[in-house]
DNA sequence: CGGATTATCTGACTATGGTCAGGTAACATA
DNA sequence: TATGTTACCTGACCATAGTCAGATAATCCG
């Protein structure tokens, strides 16, 4: 409209490149260069693979030693040789490191919070804009990956499943979902499975699975992030489950949904669902299976 | 709810600098360190000065001199005296030199429409964040100037204003709003203004004012970019163009506009205007007016 | 006119991040 | 056990970006 979508994106990089300028010099503000700085971010208190951080950070051995070796001499790490390979080594954050990790994430903080004043009122979209355009970069990086059920993330994955479903399906009222049983073991392995997919550290999409009678598995709770919808992940999620199913010896999967919830089922369809008989009741009006 | 602000947005920043990381490669790409490319970038075919480039980077003047000899060394650039003041110099782009920026934003197109690619169906809501996201981390810099009513981007704002007030106000019809007559004198100086205000590249609000008779002028045509509301832009739209009516000798103002928009109706009142006797025809069905 | 200021240039210096070629000790394997 | 590989360390080197102190010429201003 005003600008073509280049310039809008230079834009965009200008400005959050000035922005994070200014974060960068904060790392300065502490006296310690920004390489040695994303070192000690690296370092846990329990201790932490120099060979992990090398990969982590993509850095040549011959620095990270030398980084390493500049935060010994502020004492803010402590390195030991691995017991289990004595080539390899390991960095402990000391208390004076663990300190020092608390000012960089308070100063983080600060500035943070910063960012999201100058958004005033419109921060809830500004975030949920942050996400969207996180989503879309780490678009490649999505790890599907096993979690309990109960897990803080898992509960907030199924209780933005079922405000989505409260809010989309006319016939959904929030009393047809209450809060997962924390000592239900359906969707907990051996006879459940629970994934979460996750975008760098963000949880974006969800699904369950667990077992019926007779080698059938229900799939359950499939939701997607708002930031990350439209870009094949549901169907990555039911390919997953699908084969998690499989490997369980399951020969057919059922689910139930409801006709509002148009792209799921359009989904469903395209990957070989058909109807099936009723076997729950409302808010669910339809009811799908299929044979693997 | 998944993660808390601090750390969504620290996810946004890791995404965003890891690509344009791979951006800022590009620049090495074509063999010239980062800090003279950027240089190369401010110089024009027509000439630049050469206080404006440093300023612009906020360079050290030493330094600048050095990237400014190593561009001419390379044929990209020429620079002489500035003939109304002999201590300052203009760089102009050599043949060469335009070759060479042509081929940087032939590059930078080229990784843009990657990006945007990724985005994929959503592209046109990740460009909607991007602004916001820009405008935002902009927000103090938003500059107001006058523009010719006939300029592209005023034209462009004008029918973003049309196409609001369509959207929004339930008796408004597209044929109410005609293109603006491109020889029309009346948002022009001296008897009328017509102000943008720009953030950093984008238009992002405008309003106009035009003479009538009596010592009163009319404020028309107040629009604010969807990325930019809630940031009292408009409050200062308003203030500016009620400042230059005075400055232009008007004793009052009045405008028309239709109870649908209630936030520029609030505002309004908020400043001190208050309702007069109808002078317009629908789509208008609130007239107010205030004295300078 | 004379002194202060300004714009640019030059050379010396520094910090940071990074590469590269060995070196050493530990480990893996034929 | 001999050989090759791996993980880390060290020292030498380099590129980039940046600072700082003059030098020079032009301009401004009282």
């Amino acid at each position: 409209m005003f600008l073509d979508p280049v310039a809008r994106l230079r834009r965009f990089n200008r400005a959050v490149t000035r922005a994070s300028g200014a974060l960068e010099t904060s790392f300065m503000g502490r006296g310690r260069p920004l390489g040695a700085a994303r070192v000690l971010h690296l370092v846990r208190a329990e201790g932490t693979d120099v060979a992990d951080i090398r990969a982590q950070l993509g850095l040549d051995s011959g620095l990270l030693s030398r980084f390493l070796r500049a935060l010994e001499r502020e004492h803010l790490i402590e390195t030991k040789t691995d017991p289990t390979d004595r080539r390899r080594s390991i960095a402990r954050l000391t208390q004076a490191g663990q300190a020092e990790v608390a000012a960089y994430l308070a100063l983080i903080h600060d500035q943070s919070t910063d960012v999201l004043a100058k958004a005033g009122a419109r921060a809830d979209e500004v975030l949920a804009a942050m996400d969207l355009i996180a989503t879309v970069l780490n678009r490649h990086q999505v790890d599907i990956r096993p979690a309990d059920p109960d897990a803080p993330e898992a509960l907030a994955c199924q209780r933005a499943y079922f405000d989505e479903v409260v809010a989309r399906v006319p016939a959904a009222r929030p009393e047809h979902f209450p809060l997962p049983d924390p000592h239900s073991d359906s969707y907990r392995p051996p006879q459940g499975r629970f994934l979460i997919a996750w975008s760098d550290e963000l949880p974006v999409a969800c699904v369950a699975l667990r077992a019926l009678e007779d080698n059938t598995a229900e799939v359950k709770r499939l939701w997607v992030h708002a930031s990350a919808r439209g870009q094949g992940l549901s169907r990555r999620m039911m390919a997953t489950i699908e084969a998690e199913a499989r490997a369980m010896g399951h020969q057919r999967l059922r689910l139930d949904t409801n006709a509002a919830l148009t792209e799921a089922i359009a989904l469903y369809r395209a990957t070989g669902w058909t109807d099936i008989a009723p076997y729950t009741t409302p808010p669910a009006d339809v009811w799908m299976g299929k044979a693997l």
